[in-house]
DNA sequence: TTGCCCCTTGTGAACGCTCACACATCTGAT
DNA sequence: ATCAGATGTGTGAGCGTTCACAAGGGGCAA
C-alpha cells in the first residue's frame, strides 16, 4: 500500500513471467500477443494496481496523450477579469474534457497572443515543453496561416475550430452558420414576419459572411428582400442602430442579431422605449450564453455546439495520435434554434 | 527551423561550452553558478530557443509541473448536461491557469465520483499517471477523510478549497461565510431592516454551518432575534418557504438566501404575488453567477473569491513544489458584499 | 526433409532531464 | 605552509517507458 516507489511495468512483467515488453505491448493493445500471455499479465496489472506513467511514456514513445485547447489571450482575460466570465471556455472544458478521459487524454488549456510574433513564441514554447499529441486552435488563432504553417512544419496535428479557410487547409470542426441563419429565418417567416432584418457583426469574421449569406438566401426563398445592418459585434454600435430604427419608425418586425451583446443592446433599446418583445418586436440572436438564457424576457437563441466541436476535435485529433489516417477535412456539427420567449407572432 | 530532434540541454551546454548540469543549475536558478557561466549559458538558450521538455524534466526529477484541481464527477456533470454550465469550474480554471503560468505550470482538471471505494481509485491513477506536484480539493472530495489519507500516505501535497475541516489536518484556503453573513445582515440593518430571515442550506455543509453563525451573531449584536429557516439549497424547498412566508402574511422584509437557486426561488415566488423587490421585500445571496447577474431585478450577492482561492493554492502548491516548507494552515480570502438592485430600505 | 514466413517473445538502447557524488579551485584561518 | 571549508564544475547513473531489432518456435509448402 505505502510503498515508496510506484508500480513499474518491471513490476507487472515478473509478476507474470514475461518481459516489459509484452506488458507494453497488453497496454497499448498491439497485436502479436498470445492469449495466455494477455491474461496473465492483466491480471498482474489488476493485482498489482499498475497505472502507466504518462512522463515516461512520453519520453519513450511519441506520445504524449495530451491534447491542447489554444485562446486567445487578451479577449480570454479580459471576459474574466470583468466578471463576465467564460461560457465559451466552460463548454471547451466540457466537451474536451469528456472526450479526452473516455480515451485516456489529457486536456491542457492554453492562452496565446493575438500578436504573431508572439503567438509564434509562444506556440513554440508550447510544442516543445508539452508535445501534446494534438492541438485545438480556437479564433482567432484559427484564422493564423504562419501559426498553421508552424504547427505543419512540427509535424503537430491540429484541429480548427471554425468555418474552414482557403488559406488554411486544415481539418476543420465548425457549425453550419448559413444554415443556422437560414433556420432563423424560417423560424419568423412562420410567425409572419416579413420585414426580417439581419443586425450583422464584423464582416472580417468568416462567420459573419456565412450567416449573411445564409440570411439573404433564405429571404430571398421567402420572397422577402434582405436588410443587413452592419453592426460590430458591439453593444454600442447596436444601440445606435437599434435606436436610429425605434425613433424613425421604419424598424423591421424582427431582428436577428449576431451576438448576444447586440441582443441586449436591442432588448434594452426596445425596452426604453416601451416596445414590448414580442408583442411588438421579434428577437433571436447568435450565442446561447448565460446572459441570453437568464434575460428578460429569456432570449429566443441559436445555441452553437461548443463543447461537441471540441469533444470532435479532440477525437479526431487521438485517431490521428493512434495511427488513423484516414480523415475527413470538414466537419460540420448541428446547431440548435431555441425557441424562448422574444419571438412570437407579427403583431397585425 | 524544421530539425526533427527538437534542442535538448545537451545542445545548449555545447553551445555554451559548459556541461549539462551546469546548464540545468540555471534553467532551475540553482546558486553555485558563475556569472560568466550563467551568461554564456542564457545567451545560448535564447540563441538556440531552448525549452525544458516537460516530461524529461518530470523523469529525471522530482517534479512534474502539474497541478492538479479535482471536482465532483457528478455535480459537474450534471450542472453541464443540464446546460447550466459551471461558472465555479470556470473560475477555477481562470484563477488556476493564470496563477500556473506564471510560474511555469499547468493546470489540469479531473473529475473524481463521490463514492468512496471509486474516488480512492481514481485518485489513484491520476497520481501515478499524471504525478501531479499538487492537488486542489474542492467539496464535497474536500471532507473526505479518506481522500486525504491516500495523498498523505503517497506523499502528495494538496490544499482544500472550503473551511478547515478538523477531521482533516491540511492546508485550506477558504473565504469567510461567517464574515460574509455578518456584511449582509449589516448592509441590510443599515437599510433600516429588522426583521431579516436566513433561508439556509444544508446543516451537513460546513459553509452553511459557519454562515448561520455569523447571521445570528450580528442579528444579536444588532439587537434583532434571528430567524432561520432551514432550506437544503433547492429552489422547490426555498418556493415552499417563501410561498410560506408570503402568503402567511408574516414574512421578513428582508431575506438572505444562502445560494442563488434558494434566492430566484424567492424572486419568483414574490414576483407571482406582485410583491416588489426591493420596495418591499429586500433580499440578497450568496453566490454571485452569471444567474445572479442576468436576474430582474440584479441581486444583491455576495461573490466567493473563488479564482483567487484557487490560485492561492496553486502558489502554495508550487511553493511547496519548490522546497518552501513554510505554510500557515488557514488561508482566509475576503469576500465581497455586491449591492446590486435587489436590496434597497426598508418601507415603512 | 528443408526452407520460409509468420507469430510470439525478449533484449539493449534511447528518450532528455536531474540526482548524487566527485573533483577541482579559491579563500582564509591556523 | 597547511588544512578546512566554501564555491564552481563535471561525470555516471537512473527515472519508466517504447523503439528497433533479434531470436525462438510452429506450420505449411516445396
Amino acid at each position: 500500500m505505502s510503498s515508496k516507489r510506484s508500480v513499474t511495468i518491471e513490476d507487472v512483467a515478473r509478476a507474470a513471467n514475461v518481459s516489459r515488453q509484452t506488458v507494453s505491448r497488453v497496454i497499448n493493445r498491439l497485436p502479436s500477443v498470445s492469449a495466455d500471455a494477455k491474461a496473465r499479465v492483466e491480471e498482474a496489472i489488476a493485482r498489482l494496481g499498475y497505472v502507466p506513467n504518462l512522463a515516461a511514456r512520453r519520453m519513450g514513445g511519441a506520445r504524449s496523450f495530451l491534447i491542447m485547447a489554444i485562446n486567445d489571450r487578451a479577449r480570454t482575460i479580459e471576459n474574466w477579469a470583468a466578471g463576465r466570465g467564460n461560457d465559451w471556455v466552460d463548454q471547451m472544458l466540457y466537451g474536451g474534457m469528456m472526450a479526452c478521459e473516455e480515451r485516456g487524454y489529457h486536456m491542457l488549456f492554453e492562452l496565446v497572443d493575438t500578436e504573431p510574433t508572439q503567438a509564434a513564441q509562444q506556440m513554440q514554447r508550447i510544442l516543445t515543453s508539452l508535445q501534446p499529441d494534438g492541438i485545438i486552435l480556437t479564433q482567432p488563432h484559427s484564422e493564423n496561416p504562419a501559426l498553421a504553417a508552424q504547427l505543419r512544419e512540427r509535424a503537430r496535428p491540429f484541429v480548427r475550430i471554425g468555418l474552414p479557410n482557403p488559406d488554411i487547409p486544415a481539418v476543420s470542426v465548425h457549425m453550419d452558420e448559413a444554415g443556422a441563419a437560414r433556420a432563423a429565418v424560417e423560424h419568423l417567416t412562420a410567425l409572419g414576419h416579413a420585414d426580417i432584418a439581419l443586425l450583422a457583426g464584423d464582416a472580417r469574421y468568416r462567420g459573419s459572411l456565412a450567416r449573411r449569406e445564409g440570411y439573404v438566401a433564405a429571404m430571398r426563398t421567402a420572397g422577402h428582400s434582405p436588410r443587413v445592418e452592419e453592426g460590430d459585434f458591439s453593444y454600442d454600435k447596436a444601440a445606435t442602430i437599434a435606436a436610429r430604427w425605434f425613433d424613425e419608425g421604419d424598424g423591421p418586425s424582427a431582428i436577428i442579431a449576431e451576438n448576444d451583446e447586440m441582443a441586449f443592446a436591442v432588448l434594452r433599446e426596445a425596452g426604453r422605449r416601451g416596445i414590448k418583445v414580442p408583442d411588438r418586436l421579434s428577437l433571436l440572436c447568435f450565442e446561447d450564453t448565460p446572459g441570453v438564457r437568464f434575460s428578460v424576457p429569456p432570449l429566443s437563441a441559436i445555441r452553437q455546439p461548443t463543447a461537441e466541436m471540441v469533444a470532435k476535435a479532440c477525437d479526431l485529433l487521438i485517431d490521428r495520435a493512434e495511427g488513423k489516417e484516414v480523415e475527413e477535412e470538414v466537419h460540420v456539427l448541428p446547431f440548435e434554434l431555441i425557441v424562448r420567449e422574444t419571438t412570437g407572432p407579427r403583431r397585425r
